[in-house]
RNA sequence: GCGACCGUAGCUCAGUUGGUUAGAGCACCUGGUUGUGGUCCAGGAUGUCGCGGGUUCGAGUCCCGUCGGUCGCCCCA
């Protein structure tokens, strides 16, 4: 007897039955659509990796939350992937001087974390990446940004919806220096900024204190945390908040430009609160959020100039992001974006019903290839029944778009051709079929 | 790794201070209708009450353990 435990799906992981196949495929389209459109070329890689790949730029400490294991009777360590950033940065450092500038990737890998499941995280799931490689300034950061937007527009969403936040380190920390924050606190700085929010503001306080700030330092650290303003705002009035000098949001002023001209800045919001793990990113740091706040960021990106190099390639900047399926898939939920109108399984053009007599049960499987082989979608049911009722009780829970009878009507060469949308039905020969289905006749 | 809550039919759930034979809706199957679907009506099948132990005359109900799920914390690539 086979443990009951081995016939569970592991936990963290989903089966994709097909009207939960149909929901992933919606989005994968989307977002194909969304990077193509956009001059993005698709890859992927391994879906394991040496182990040691992972520690480059996580450091060890992430060796407990990954899938690793050695082949059996072998030493080397390997691991599931847990991004898919490492193997990008290795498959563009081996391309060395030879990658193109700029080279400009998508993949949608399925990711894997062994961590304990939660709303929004689970053990494996599919993330799309987005890579700009080896374009420095803002125009790149925007354009991965109108990427990533117009994946969620194609999926219905709008600015009343999700919200881009858009941060920057290199402005964050000229900001943090001017309110008298220390280089050498500069990280934890960060690290207390990216905490803010989910610590009582006297635990913040006590932390921040810790670090070696004053008072009004952290005062000016925690106004910095909450400040966000919607990006239709000039930067600007940011450093007028604060009382700092304008060049202080330079960076965000010229990306400004380079999201409006994209027509993004109704989606978008400045957020100085982002800061993103603090590990890799070097300027534009950026999450979309569901308007409410209420899930775990949608998306994440930003520039990381190191990257390439960091994996033993030449110098190049770089800008990009990922975005999961989970969240995305419990936010378009509970905005009623996956109806059936909106996700559905493939409509069969065609349910072909036989009435049972000798000559219409010959013809039926003769039939249906036929029409398989002008590429229409063509069912029919398996079941011993001939009751034609029931037949076309089969052919509506299957959706289809239309049934053909074949019946007495065969004696003249003729079927019954109904569309299960109108109800109409008519007469039409054997041989004049393919080409009235194949004109999508209703 | 830590914590909270929850496990009853395929699904969503009800089940009274512990009491006899564990229920409903949906879905499924059959018939009403042997050549016309979606609606309707009638009927039918369905359970290791997650698993193991304990308390009790008696446990779906109480206790302990365990497995699983959900949601947090840590972490977040």
């Amino acid at each position: 007897m086979v443990d009951r435990r081995t016939l569970q799906r592991p936990k963290g992981t989903r089966d994709f039955l097909p009207d939960v196949m149909a929901v992933r495929r919606h989005i994968e389209r989307a977002w194909a659509a969304a990077s193509i459109r956009h001059g993005y070329d698709e890859i992927d890689g391994p879906t394991f990796e040496h182990l040691d790949l992972y520690t480059i730029k996580s450091g060890d400490g992430i060796v407990s939350e990954l899938f690793s294991f050695t082949r059996a009777g072998g030493d080397d360590k390997y691991a599931m992937r847990p991004e898919f950033t490492p193997t990008l940065a290795r498959m563009a450092a081996a391309q060395g001087r030879s990658l193109s500038v700029p080279t400009k990737w998508f993949a949608m890998p399925t990711l894997f974390r062994a961590e304990r499941p939660q709303r929004g995280r689970l053990r494996e799931h599919n993330q799309w990446n987005v890579d700009c490689i080896g374009l420095e300034g803002p125009e790149a950061d925007a354009e991965v940004i109108a990427v990533a937007v117009t994946a969620l527009r194609l999926l219905g969403l709008t600015e009343a919806d999700v919200r881009v936040r858009i941060s920057h380190r290199g402005a964050a920390a000229a900001m943090l220096s001017s309110l008298g924050v220390h280089d050498d606190a500069m990280a934890d700085a960060f690290a207390l900024v990216d905490r803010r929010e989910k610590l009582p503001p006297d635990v913040f306080r006590e932390q921040a204190k810790a670090t070696g700030l004053s008072d009004e330092a952290v005062d000016s650290l925690n106004a910095l945390g909450g400040m966000r303003m919607p990006a239709t705002e000039p930067p600007s009035a940011i450093a007028a908040a604060l009382e700092l000098p304008e060049s202080s949001v330079a960076a965000l002023t010229a990306l400004a430009e380079a999201l409006d001209q994209r027509g993004l800045l109704p989606f978008c919001d400045w957020d100085l609160g982002i800061v993103r793990g603090l590990a890799y990113y070097t300027g534009t740091v950026w999450e979309i959020h569901d308007i409410a706040g209420d899930e775990r960021a949608i998306a994440g990106g930003g520039r990381y100039d190191q990257l390439v190099s960091l994996f033993g390639g030449p110098d190049m900047p770089a800008c990009g992001f990922g975005m999961g399926d989970v969240v995305l898939g419990l936010l378009l939920q509970d905005k009623g974006l996956l109806c059936e109108d909106m996700v559905s399984l493939p409509r069969p053009d065609v349910f072909l019903v036989s009435s049972g007599s000798e000559a219409a049960e010959a013809r039926l499987t003769p039939l249906a290839t036929q029409l398989r082989d002008g590429g229409l979608h063509v069912r029919h049911t398996h079941k011993a029944t001939r009751n034609v009722g029931k037949q076309l009780r089969e052919a509506s829970a299957h959706r289809a778009r239309n049934v053909v009878i074949l019946g007495d009507e065969l004696t003249s060469g003729e079927v019954v051709l109904k569309s299960l949308d109108s109800g109409d039905q008519r007469t039409v020969p054997l041989g004049d079929l393919l080409v009235t289905l194949g004109r999508g006749s209703d």
